[in-house]
DNA sequence: AGCCGATCTTAACAAATGATAAGGCGGTTC
DNA sequence: GAACCGCCTTATCATTTGTTAAGATCGGCT
């Protein structure tokens, strides 16, 4: 159960975070961290399904969750890790208008910061700044996706781990291999290959 | 030589092009096309290069460019093919403040509007709308990336071609086999024997 | 006609990755 | 301690994709 004061603790990271993005006066801020609230999830369960009408966008101010798709014959992808500090939510598929597509697991305890995000996208109309907001985290989602499609077609899977690990050298100690391995694109016997490999090479 | 007149259709198009993401009064119309020029450029054409310091959102009004990377030993990558009444513009490295990292060669003659990704993003400022403006462009370009990242960590090349023909069948017919490939991230040999297996699995 | 450049195909072989099955290892639970 | 569970590794064999090299086809140009 979440005391006042860790509530506190929590919105106050959140408000830094933001700082990145932009500059926030104090009434502003008050309307932004009101569609926030708090939630912490055990290691192991489940934040969401795909196909859930919950359009989230999470802050996470503790812990680890993995975002994954389901392919029709069940098979699960990891989409994305989000840690400590970092945002995540269904921009694209909320521009869309389309229901939820992917799920979402705690590999950690995870505290986090939840917006629905129909709460969020509503203030965009009540001040340009919070416009500016979604702006840049969609900029920032961006940057990212690129980043690693364009490491999905230059790069094979050794090479794709060794970034991973040379970029995220804490988060890869995280992650347990086979969740990292669905990540690469590749599966973990295969991961596991490249990483003898790796270490016979050296 | 373009015409006022021809300037003038152009210029129709790409309001029309605009309604779909944001209405526009005459007066924001009138600002926002006045950062938007005429360009037009023959088949096999470079429209830039990577690292030209030419930030520029395109417009494409008729033909067909692709956005290509450059890996460090000279290999050319496709991340894009953009074709009549679509929108491109390197959102992303610009939100970062990096140099370009991507060339752009028409495919076709190909006529654009283009604009110096400065002088429109200056326009957020301006004009609430003009920041919904960029953030839905942005958000689209999440769309897509999310869809072909997704493509590309759940299928393999055959059934990635088969999902971009499907859904591309006319831009498939005018995209030259070997860059297509270079999209899909296999090599063109692998791309054309793909293809006799499918031919011969009819 | 003859040449040439751009594109596509094919073959033969090499390398990378997947699929399946088996077992190991550390921690938790009963 | 015995039985699990989650995770990782290894081996073997199959499949996919890459590499290299050669040739085919088509159009435009001289």
């Amino acid at each position: 159960m979440l005391t006042l004061d860790t509530t506190a603790t929590m919105q106050q990271q959140l408000r830094s975070a933001f700082s990145h993005w932009v500059d926030l006066s104090d009434s502003q801020w008050e309307r932004l961290s009101s569609v926030f609230s708090a939630r912490r999830t055990a290691a192991r369960e489940f934040v969401s399904q795909p196909g859930d009408n919950a359009h989230n966008l999470y802050f996470v101010v503790s812990g680890l969750l993995r975002f994954f798709y389901i392919s029709p014959d069940g098979k699960e992808t990891n989409k994305a890790f989000v840690a400590e500090n970092e945002f995540a939510g269904p921009l694209a598929s909320a521009a869309l208008g389309l229901p939820l597509y992917f799920g979402i697991q705690a590999l950690e305890n995870t505290e986090m910061l939840v917006a629905p995000l129909a709460d969020f996208s509503a203030l965009y109309g009540a001040d340009p700044l919070f416009e500016r907001l979604g702006r840049r985290l969609a900029e920032q989602q961006l940057v990212r996706k690129e980043l690693r499609m364009r490491s999905m077609l230059e790069k094979n899977a050794r090479e794709r781990y060794l970034d991973f690990v040379s970029l995220n050298p804490l988060l890869a100690e995280r992650i347990p291999q086979y969740h990292l391995a669905s990540y690469l694109g590749i599966t973990e016997v295969s991961l596991s290959r490249l990483k003898r490999g790796i270490e016979d090479g050296v």
